[in-house]
DNA sequence: GTCCCTATACTCGGATAGCAAGTGTCCGAGTATAGGCGG
DNA sequence: CCGCCTATACTCGGACACTTGCTATCCGAGTATAGGGAC
């Protein structure tokens, strides 16, 4: 099991645009520069975004991404989903149905034991994700930083947003 | 994210394995049989069980493979594992300190808030695989088998392991 | 009749191709801005 | 001097190559068994 590493892209770009002013954006170029990953391919990731509504763009010169929510309101599990796709990591093929022991499909309980169990794993997976949002990484991230990097953050920020 | 169907294999596998008396032993060929999925294939997630020392292996005429523990002693989280690689899912690779605000490592908390909370997510997902043993799948599904299937099954046991 | 030896057949184990999905990149569509022109 | 128009430059969005890892397969290494021969 391998998630790709645009979750990891997309979860600090929103991050980062959690401290936007409301009335700012950031446009990919900017975001890829901020954490040093291609930007051509960081922008089909922020496309996802866009497309799931976590995040909303405007085109044009001052154009870019913006969140489209309060940071608070979305979770990382929407983040996550958004990118890397909502199916469960488990697909159960049934073959517990095949082979020289098969008989009619009603003569076996709704849903095998073992998908029962790989997906109640993948729920506690998702609540984990569910219970922080966006707005809590960013809370937290504030309060860690050091003021080194607190400053070279705002200097950029400030630059940029010119 | 997505798990290989191997995982899915090995799982069903492990779950037969535990209905075979102490002495005998299954061939990967009769494995794939009773699946219904390729035998050389399946071979190969069966060699990456007796790796991790879940199941183990005889060869020559009557050989095959046997759970090398009682089945109540192995859980799911193992033989996922097993197949799957023991990595995390998520992969940090501390973005965080590249790009224009870069500093000195020192600069940074040791755990990047959004790995920490991808790491408790996985931790989450492998607890919930640890609680349920193949013992527990396989009493399960004795319990919720239909008497059609149970004949089935016991009748192609029979005829194996002669 | 019993023991031993050998040939056999069956098993696992790792090394070898094929393919799909993730990774990386590019160019076209669309729009707010800035400058120039006319009134 | 003010308002409008146009050209520009900057943005997103989807379509196009490349690489990694999962999928699938094969053949060689090893061993318990079964049969035959010698004592």
């Amino acid at each position: 099991m391998r998630l790709g590493e645009g979750v990891e892209w997309a979860l600090h770009c929103t991050t980062v645009l959690a401290f936007l002013p409301a009335d700012g954006a950031l446009p990919a170029a900017r975001l890829a520069e901020y954490h040093a990953v291609p930007a051509a391919y960081l922008a089909k990731h922020l496309q996802a975004l866009s497309r799931a509504g976590i995040v909303e763009s405007a085109r044009g010169p001052k154009g870019g991404y913006r969140l489209s929510r309060p940071p608070a309101e979305i979770t990382l599990l929407e983040v996550v989903e958004a990118v890397e796709g909502p199916e469960s990591s488990f697909r159960c093929t049934e073959i517990r149905q095949q082979g020289p022991t098969k008989c009619a499909p009603r003569s076996y309980s709704p849903v095998c034991a073992i998908a029962g169990v790989m997906r109640e794993a993948d729920m506690a997976w998702r609540d984990r994700l569910a219970q922080t949002s966006v707005g809590d990484i960013a809370a937290g991230v504030a309060s860690d930083v050091s003021a080194e990097v607190a400053a070279k953050a705002a200097a950029w920020f400030e630059e940029v947003l010119t």
